[in-house]
RNA sequence: GGAGGGCUGGCAGAGCGGUUGAAUGCACUGGUCUUGAAAACCAGCGUGGGUUUGUAGCCCACCGUGAGUUCGAAUCUCACGCCCUCCGCCA
């Protein structure tokens, strides 16, 4: 959420400043609401005011003993008054906040312009696309061939975008987990998590899945009304909701794996081949809390993390800035890694790392305590997937393949195998 | 699933329906004292919002959440949520 503040005062010109993601802000009528909302606060207040004077002078005059009917007839009507005007003030409220909720974040002034992905830029490439005199196989291929990787069996148990895992495939996977837990707590300095797979409508709206993206999401029938995560920044990042956080305990680094639950509603024809859209899926976390004046460091150490995990497997990546256009709801700035696939001849989304500043912070009224005020001021959030597990999987299998289907693996990952060098 | 108990400021913990936004203690901040520190003493110390050029003043709201009773609710009623204890079941 924007602060309110800025959409009373500035509201041309956070317009302006939307416009570039193409988000079309309704000035006219946030304005008039506004001005309604200025209205009837101030007549509330006074109505609130005239009541809390009354009432304690009726205590007071029956305190001393005073005949008190006169006072109660003055109070007639003050309550069918009263409660009108509340009730009306907390309608418009409600609706003001509704459409504050639907507003997306300002950008950073660094995002590059731009309409869809076709416009995002390229900040670095590292590594060099391997090259096969053999004709290389997508991950697909190479996993059935081997008899690891079988679509046909999760449609029988689940349905379409679910995957089933075995042998030294599902193995790998796991190892891939630890791989980057062990990375990011050992030399990356984050505190391990473990959180709950199913949060509340709350934490959703905390960080900005709720009310606009509902249909993403998978909610569980029954008598609690929870949601699937579509990713651990959810419950991680929600740690921190209706918290103040010492200036001693900041910035807090959590890292966590967690599955995660996507319906992909949007996304029917694309990339049904493979495990690289699933419904159920893999990541390991990264989540910063952090001061609002260090955020933009930390968004290029928190990138620098989840190319690091890219960079010890020894994977082609490239960086990119998110233009305006394709920068999520929540976020101010966005880099994602895309690593390269051999199958697909490209560079896909591995990672998505962003800074929120104080957007996600303000829905959850997640706090620090400033030392030089004392006084609690929002803090700003940040996250990015270091890496996504399934995707790494296809990266691997995909880039260290040889002429007979068998995969290589990276040096890093021998010890997470058992040794094991080559499947 | 059954039976109880509880949710008050950073923490602990009071609070007859009427100047209670809330005693007291701890913590914290400033000051006095001290060579310095501690102790002692004095003072200050919640959050959000409105108005406003205003970190001034004034006003409003907030004692788990939401409704209700009342001129007036932290205090009474109802519903929900969460926590704790005991019994049952269970990885």
């Amino acid at each position: 959420m924007l602060d309110p503040k800025i959409l009373r005062n500035d509201l041309q010109q956070v317009a302006e400043k939307l416009k570039r993601r193409n988000f079309n802000l309704d000035v006219e009528q946030l304005a008039q609401l506004e001005d309604k909302r200025k209205t009837l606060q101030i007549s509330t207040q006074d109505l609130q005011n005239e009541r809390n004077t009354k009432s304690r002078s009726i205590g007071q005059a029956k305190a001393a003993g005073k005949d008190i009917q006169p006072l109660l007839d003055e109070v007639a009507d003050l309550g069918e008054k009263l409660k009108q005007a509340e009730s009306d003030l907390n309608e418009l409220q409600e609706s003001l906040q509704e459409i504050y909720l639907g507003i997306p974040n300002l950008l950073d002034e660094s995002v590059p312009d731009g309409k869809d992905e076709a416009d995002n830029v390229e900040i670095l490439k590292w590594g060099e696309p391997p090259q096969f005199d053999f004709e290389a196989k997508d991950h697909v291929d190479l996993g059935e061939n081997k008899g690891w990787l079988d679509f046909e069996t999760a449609a029988k148990l689940t349905g379409s975008r679910f995957m089933v895992l075995s042998g030294p495939l599902a193995r790998l996977h796991r190892a891939l987990i630890q791989y980057m837990l062990d990375l990011h707590t050992n030399q990356n300095g984050y505190q391990e998590v473990y959180v709950p797979y199913m949060v509340n409508a709350d934490s959703l709206h905390g960080t900005g899945q709720l009310p606009k993206f509902a249909e993403d999401l998978f909610a569980i029938q029954g008598e609690h009304e929870y949601y699937l995560i579509p990713t651990a920044e959810v419950p991680v990042t929600n740690i921190a909701r209706n918290e103040i956080i010492e200036d001693d305990r900041m910035p807090v680094k959590y890292t966590a794996h967690t599955p995660c639950f996507r319906s992909e509603a949007g996304s029917y024809g694309r990339d049904t081949r493979g495990l690289i859209r699933q419904h159920q899926f893999e990541k390991v976390e990264m989540v910063q809390l952090v001061r609002p004046h260090e955020s933009y460091q930390a968004l290029e150490a928190l990138t620098s993390h989840a190319e690091a995990v890219l960079q010890g497997l020894g994977l082609a990546y490239r960086k990119v800035a998110l233009c305006a256009g394709d920068v999520g709801f929540s976020a101010a700035k966005t880099y994602d890694l895309e690593v390269w696939l051999p199958g697909q001849q490209t560079y896909r989304e591995i990672s998505s790392c962003s800074n929120f500043e104080s957007f996600q912070a303000r829905r959850m009224q997640a706090r620090w305590r400033n030392p030089e005020t004392g006084k609690p001021e929002l803090l700003h959030t940040i996250n990015g997937s270091g890496l996504a597990v399934g995707r790494t999987l296809v990266a691997i299998m995909e880039n260290f393949q040889d002429s007979d289907g068998n995969i290589h693996l990276p040096q890093v990952l021998h010890a997470y195998m058992g040794g094991q060098a080559v499947l």
